[in-house]
DNA sequence: TTGTAGGCGTTATCAT
DNA sequence: ATGATAACGCCTACAA
């Protein structure tokens, strides 16, 4: 490795004091334009690039943020983490901050994890995913007012924190409205057990969307675990009704495929959407509900950001998710 | 937040000096015991954690190792650098490191971002990902002595930097050679145009096998791009020959995903093996070839922080992959 | 507009 | 075995 080039190298290359240097890094406007050029100069030619722990030690701020990575669950929704995950770092670069990974199996030990990095990284904020009712994580962090943004709406309190989130009933009434215009009249709902935000969310726009069509939504939801099996199994109960369902929307790709694979042992024509877009929904033509993913990590980096660097924005953002037309629906 | 904890307060509460403190920490064995329970507890009521920044600039050492994070090309082999990032940043933690993520578009650009990471974090290594034939990426970190590991062999100099790989000829003479074992005789495999190290030797486990067998394997194979369309039109070309194939290995589960939908457009009966073992494999029940990729992970950790913390390991580690049969096959 | 002095929290060196 | 002192690179007063 060659020398390190601090402060005090280009100060010497640029024959300025380091004051200057530093004027130029951090206050370029308060240095006459012609001392600025050859600082500027002389940091290009010498590769200069101010060490982060020396001005963190200074400052207390580390231009870092950190965020979960999760043990791919299923593995078919896992690939929306892995996406998310892509953006905030390609926006965190551009803002001029890093990420920093961690993992976690409970809420319990992320908080302790939270203890740790702040003590040893000064991290200056977090992203949070997957938060839900009564989060025992975003109370923690606000009672140390660290700064974070979750993506994912806080179903208690709307307004308690900045967040970023996809409109999951809107994504499913898009869905729902698709299969009333192919003239489908009884479609179901596969989705996950009442009590979880995300979930209620998206049922709820299924079933808004249907009544509105005066159509009754009774009977024609199932609610199971998320799996590929689960959503099989759901599916195939409902094909057994008297009156099976033409059209299914799902709450997510692992279901909405199982109920496919169902559809197709008995070969019927049941049209399904799954909602996610996963690789596994393009593979196998499904149709299935897009979240703006980049997008959404974008905004969380400028709601973290914005809070950091003191130009916060409007700190709560809902975005549209859009239907991706395959062969299914 | 609470006042800051540092050395000196848990040298004031403990009644010592700073440095039995710092002692205590990084060398245990000079300090009394009493002594050092005394501190122990100091740190341990009030929740101290050495500030890393500070350390960092006494010592050099950032204790951040960094990992690239692809745009999930394809999005089912996407799953596979998700699985694999998660393992590197438990085994990282547990070892005292935490895992910074970087992205980049190109090797021109990885490489600048090396230098700003090193320049700016001081990051003490990384961990590479899809390493090819004369990789410049690991020509310049070689030149600066930084420390990294591959998780891929160089494929040119086997011996020239400490790397993780898992055996693909294995994973793909394994598939073969249960395609034998269940009678099959012949087996097409589906793979990428010569050249890319991965590709050969995957495309090289069936050759053999087959070969060892007494079968000829030309005329068998295809070579296109990785992708579920690719895959299906190679599968079709196959099928279409006088003596089509009754089994066919692939070096991907996208092409085999391709694969399996062209076998079921001609009702055929044909046998199907991917490889990766993706979450899409699993839901679809194709079966495939499992990298472990936690172990893969958890290696690269041990290769680097060996080669950190001053105890060097065998710096070259092949896995063996296994097969993970379903319905395919 | 530029230069000087001091300190952020830690650890290495040296002295006790 | 323990303590004092200096230094890592930077930034923020303040002085010139």
């Amino acid at each position: 490795m060659a020398d390190k080039v601090t402060i005090a190298t280009v100060a010497r290359h640029a024959r300025v004091s380091r004051q200057t240097v530093s004027n130029v890094l951090n206050a370029p406007h308060i240095v006459r334009e012609e001392t600025r050029q050859r600082v500027q100069e002389a940091i290009a030619t010498l590769g200069y690039r101010a060490n982060q722990a020396a001005r963190q030690m200074r400052t207390g701020r580390s231009r870092l943020i950190a965020a979960r990575i999760e043990p791919t669950r299923d593995g078919i929704n896992g690939s929306v983490l892995d996406r998310f995950l892509h953006g905030l770092t390609e926006t965190a670069d551009a803002a001029g901050y890093r990420v920093m990974l961690y993992t976690a199996t409970d809420d319990g030990q992320e908080i302790a994890t939270y203890d740790d990095l702040l003590g040893a990284y000064e991290l200056d904020g977090f992203v949070l995913t997957g938060t839900d009712h009564g989060d025992p994580r975003t109370a923690w962090l606000a009672d140390r007012s660290v700064p974070f943004v979750t993506f994912g709406r806080p179903w208690d309190a709307p307004e308690s924190h900045p967040w970023v989130d996809v409109d999951g009933a809107a994504g499913t009434a898009q869905a729902t409205s698709r299969l009333l215009a192919n003239g489908h009249r009884r479609i179901a709902f596969l989705g996950w057990p009442e009590g979880s935000g995300v979930g209620d969310d998206r049922r709820a726009g299924w079933r808004t969307t249907l009544t509105a069509a005066g159509l009754d939504p009774d009977g024609l939801h199932r609610e199971t675990e998320d799996g590929v099996a689960d959503g099989e199994r759901s599916m195939r109960e409902l094909l057994a009704t008297p009156e099976p369902p033409t059209g299914v929307v799902c709450a997510s790709d692992s279901l909405a495929l199982g109920a496919l694979q169902a559809v197709r042992a008995v070969a019927a024509e049941t049209a399904v959407i799954g909602f996610d877009d996963t690789p596994v929904a393009a593979a196998v033509g499904l149709t299935s509900v897009s979240q703006p993913l980049a997008v959404a990590a974008a905004r969380c980096v400028e709601l973290l950001t914005g809070v950091l660097d003191g130009h916060p924005t409007d700190p709560q953002v809902l975005l549209q998710p859009a239907l991706v037309l395959r062969h299914t629906a």
